[in-house]
DNA sequence: ACCTGAACACCGTTCAAGT
DNA sequence: ACCTGAACACCGTTCAAGT
């Protein structure tokens, strides 16, 4: 075990063990410490791979953007609403899979400025869902785009805090009826 | 000033300094110490009032999802399209006028138990929005109520992590299609 | 690259005591 | 009742000295 972190698995051990915790505590109780002690290391020995808790949290929150917009990337669909209406699907599939990372990727503990691989994977996932919009709509629209997004992201959010009902044909109806009306409107 | 803590005004100076601390730094940063020390009294005044942290923030969420309810009542507008949306708009201005409250109604650090007055609180805000949509669609329509609700909560979590652009114009877009493509839809 | 171990300034929370 | 200082077991982070 310990011998291949001698051989630079350490950062990835680090990584995976804190994913554990973060899904099972949620991110306000995740610890360097606890990592640490999770990983099987020394207390300060991730500040070998990791400038302090930030850097660890802002890799494990890039990581969740990068997963997000593969998820949505590889989403089947005949027309161009039916993707799009399954990429918002994906986006709650997502949050409901790692909660707890869904939570800091919305909430990093700090300034925005120690969070720069997460805001470059985010405008990734931007990116991926502009261009889906584009198709239904065949043209640049960014209140389209934000719209789909918006709609996506809140209702991953309000389901994640049981504020509207955690039932997936409720996702699936408003996703569609937002991609349909969105298709119907050029 | 410390005269006033004897007679009850305590809980209230918590409360306020609580809510300056975390739009300052935000709700990670937020330390019952600091709040004490802001307030002018010891360190552990505050348990006279709140069983712990988690208590003293669930009081400051409640307080921000009743101020969100009420900004929402308020909303003008002639036709019942034209208030849902300017219910959007208001749910968007408020999470800018106060972030850090905001960011930590959406996310209580700790266990949902251990936030049972924001619970209540939030299911208000419901009430009101799905009060708003039935008047457009003229009958209880979750999906509706779950749609205008992620559409407004996404657009202004998002704006806050700057995912989509900071634009006031393109949140009134985004509510106005959204209402009126409600509105056509009976 | 990692470990031990100490140290610093913080936390949340509890306790015993003071008014 | 309300407030206080001391105390406990934690943190994140840094340092010194080792393998």
């Amino acid at each position: 075990m310990s011998a291949t972190y001698h051989h630079g698995d350490l950062r990835n051990a680090l990584l995976v063990a804190a994913t554990e915790l973060l899904e099972a505590h949620g991110p306000a109780a995740l610890s360097l410490r606890d990592v640490a002690r999770s990983a099987g290391v020394s207390h300060n020995a991730p500040y070998r791979h990791f400038a302090n808790r930030d850097a660890l949290l802002d890799a494990i929150a890039a990581d969740g953007f990068r997963a997000l917009a593969d998820d949505m990337r590889t989403v089947k669909g005949r027309q161009p609403a039916d993707r799009l209406a399954a990429m918002g699907q994906a986006y709650v599939a997502a949050a409901r899979a790692r909660p707890g990372r869904f939570a800091l990727m919305f909430a990093p503990p700090g300034a925005p400025d120690a969070f720069p691989a997460t805001a470059a994977a985010a405008q990734h996932t931007y990116a991926v869902l502009a261009a889906a919009v584009r198709e239904v709509v065949g043209r640049d629209d960014p209140v389209a785009v934000a719209s789909a997004w918006a709609l996506a992201h809140g209702l991953a959010d309000l389901a994640r805090h049981a504020l509207i009902p955690a039932d997936v044909a409720l996702v699936t109806t408003a996703t569609r009826r937002f991609a349909r009306s969105l298709a119907a409107s050029v």
